[in-house]
DNA sequence: CCTTGACATAGTAATTATTACTAATTATTT
DNA sequence: AAATAATTAGTAATAATTACTATGTCAAGG
């Protein structure tokens, strides 16, 4: 593992932090800090932001289509920002009660929405994180049934909600029209697509499944 | 009022998200609408992406730190994205719901966690947007009373939580440690700033307020 | 028809925030 | 002290998006 050290940069990096009331962003701190470490480059107050967040120091704020911003606060909060000024202010009610109550009064805030968004693994990468042992046999086994142009193929038409012709895929994916079809029969045998009407094909639950 | 055309890009632009399933980003549509359009600029797809979600016609989807997003659908709902592949996915119930019951196995997300962001209109800004007639009046009667040294020197405190020297101000701002001394002067006389220890100061309510 | 002005476009340049790279510096371990 | 590891300043590069500019389209109104 990687040790962390705490250099003279990053003690004024966190100081300066904590003495800035609110969510400043990695360039406002770094005007500030260049007061006190004159010679001390933006790359550095970046990485450190970066570093002292993921060992749990600061927060890093993300605030979407915006730029990034640092938080003191430690303590399990959420924030609202406001559409115009893009000023951003802690809050410390859950969603509902927020908006059902009228203590939006109490932080002044006309509040217009709220954006939710959860994060986590999803189902695929789940599925890849698990075998770590068998990196060959797992590559050897599971592709022996396609081959890259299928499965070049069948990740194409799984883009897409309607059904495509062949022509379609063509203009998608780096292959030729003549091999799209060929490689379309032979998925159909499998029964990995299917076509609903002629000339028209479209993946099924094999078919996803297998990718 | 502005004129909405409906003009040809942006029927094909409109059509190809409609065909594609899932949240593509700008560079993606962009890639596929090539083929239909072979000499659309990539500034007209992120243009009418643009207008298109002002409109109403499509969604635009912001996660935070990442790439923007499209989304066809309009009906409400949240979406879900996966911290190791950035995958997005629909997700069609609340908050708290959500993470309380097991429901998770049914879109087969691990979840980690969940952003939820308010936005709207800060105290200030509204205040803001009150005064619409007033334009000179406003400013004229505002700053009487508070020269633009003296507001600088107000603002460089107001973001400070701990009370903060002369000199400190100094550093922040434009001025001279002798110009600040002077203001923080005039600005305690009148009540605008504190100070709680000798060379220290601090923003009081009523500095707050006047700015 | 022909002009006029609003709207849109392609192509390109510029911007902004962030990250990557590099050689030098500093701290830690042997 | 020598070797190793972590960190730095300075700079280049990247990625996504927006701004700019000259040109093109279209729908009235005379
Ligand atoms: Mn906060
Ligand atoms: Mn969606
Ligand atoms: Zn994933
Ligand atoms: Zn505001």
């Amino acid at each position: 593992m990687k040790f962390f050290r705490m250099t003279n940069q990053r003690e004024v990096i966190l100081e300066e932090i904590g003495r800035y009331k609110g969510h400043p962003t990695a360039d406002l701190l770094y005007e500030r800090i260049k007061k006190k470490l004159p010679h001390i480059s933006l790359a550095t107050v970046y990485r450190n932001l970066e570093i002292l967040s993921e060992v749990g120091k600061i927060r890093k704020l993300e605030i979407s289509g915006r730029q990034k911003r640092f938080d003191r606060e430690l303590k399990e909060h959420n924030h609202i920002y406001c559409l115009q000024c893009h000023r951003i202010d802690n809050i410390h009610m859950v969603s509902e009660q927020m908006l059902a109550s009228g203590s939006e009064k109490e932080i002044g805030y006309k509040i217009s929405g709220c954006r939710i968004e959860f994060f986590g693994i999803c189902p695929e990468c789940q599925r890849k994180n698990k075998p770590q042992k068998q990196n060959e046999s797992a590559d050897s086994h599971v592709t022996c049934k396609l081959n890259t142009r299928q499965r070049e193929v069948l990740a194409a038409l799984e883009s897409y909600t309607t059904p495509c012709t062949g022509k379609d895929i063509a203009a998608m994916t780096s292959l030729e029209a003549a091999q799209v079809s060929c490689q379309l029969a032979s998925l159909k045998k499998k029964g990995l697509v299917a076509s609903p009407a002629r000339w028209k094909y479209k993946i099924t639950k094999a078919g996803k499944d297998a990718l």
